[in-house]
DNA sequence: ATGGGTAGTTACCAATGGAAACCAGATAGC
DNA sequence: GCTATCTGGTTTCCATTGGTAACTACCCAT
């Protein structure tokens, strides 16, 4: 490291002034991934996503959807209707995520057992060891 | 599962009971995510580690080494040598997850420029606004 | 005029995360 | 012997974050 080098190899995650990092750090986000695969099949109102997640507060869910709304991954849409009404829904761009996104819950859904199992059996291990 | 009625439906990520939740919780770990990609090429001890994610605290390290070990998706190995050599690496199971983290690496270098395009111009409308 | 629906914001408090110090055991240098 | 350095962590303390609950504001129905 001779020069300045702010030249951020695309490659290296590691780096903090990585853009990737950036990224990463979205989808390390509990709430935005929830959010995301929420409106997938469509676009919903923010009280009904607040509804649907279930265990989110409102503040988490505004900040969530101010976030990813900024990233361009979901564009938000008020209609004057009676009670004013706000649409979410996921972008262009969010497509292609999401399709990721679903194969993390599949794999999940598909080992949840075996960690399941592997917790048991290292909380075992440690009881054991106490 | 004698149990009275944690009866999860295992498609449904929002029950927070669901055990699908605890895996997505996982994956929103920013950290963890991070370790696992390090340790994909092979294993890497301890202070490796730390030097390669670079950013990563020795409490945040030894805290998510621990939580991936308990799960079962990373193991640990010690060996008596001069100063004690301690390997992690990842288990078979966490192999398939490791190729959805990739994607979604790809995915972040891809999109890494519209949504820093995305970011600024949300901004710009923001400062405008005020 | 009271309750309920819409979409948030704000204030306050508990939990989490990060920085840096410290621990324990062994080797190497002076 | 004393200090420095390597290993792999743990502990301590403080700042940031996240969650709970209350509050705003507007409109409708009873």
């Amino acid at each position: 490291m001779t020069a300045p080098t702010p030249l951020s190899r695309t490659g290296d995650a590691y780096d903090p002034d990585c853009p990737t990092r950036h990224v990463l750090d979205r989808i390390g986000d509990k709430w935005a991934v929830l959010v995301m695969l929420t409106l997938k099949d469509g676009p919903v109102r923010f009280n009904d996503l607040r509804r649907r997640i279930g265990a989110i507060s409102q503040k988490m869910l505004s900040q969530t959807l101010k976030s990813l709304e900024r990233d361009g991954l979901v564009s938000r849409a008020a209609y004057a209707t009676v009670p004013v009404t706000v649409e979410y829904r996921l972008t262009d761009m969010a497509q292609g995520l999401i399709g990721i996104l679903d194969q993390i819950t599949r794999w999940a859904e598909g080992h949840v057992g075996a960690i399941m199992d592997a917790r048991r059996a290292h909380d075992a291990r440690e009881a054991e060891a106490a």
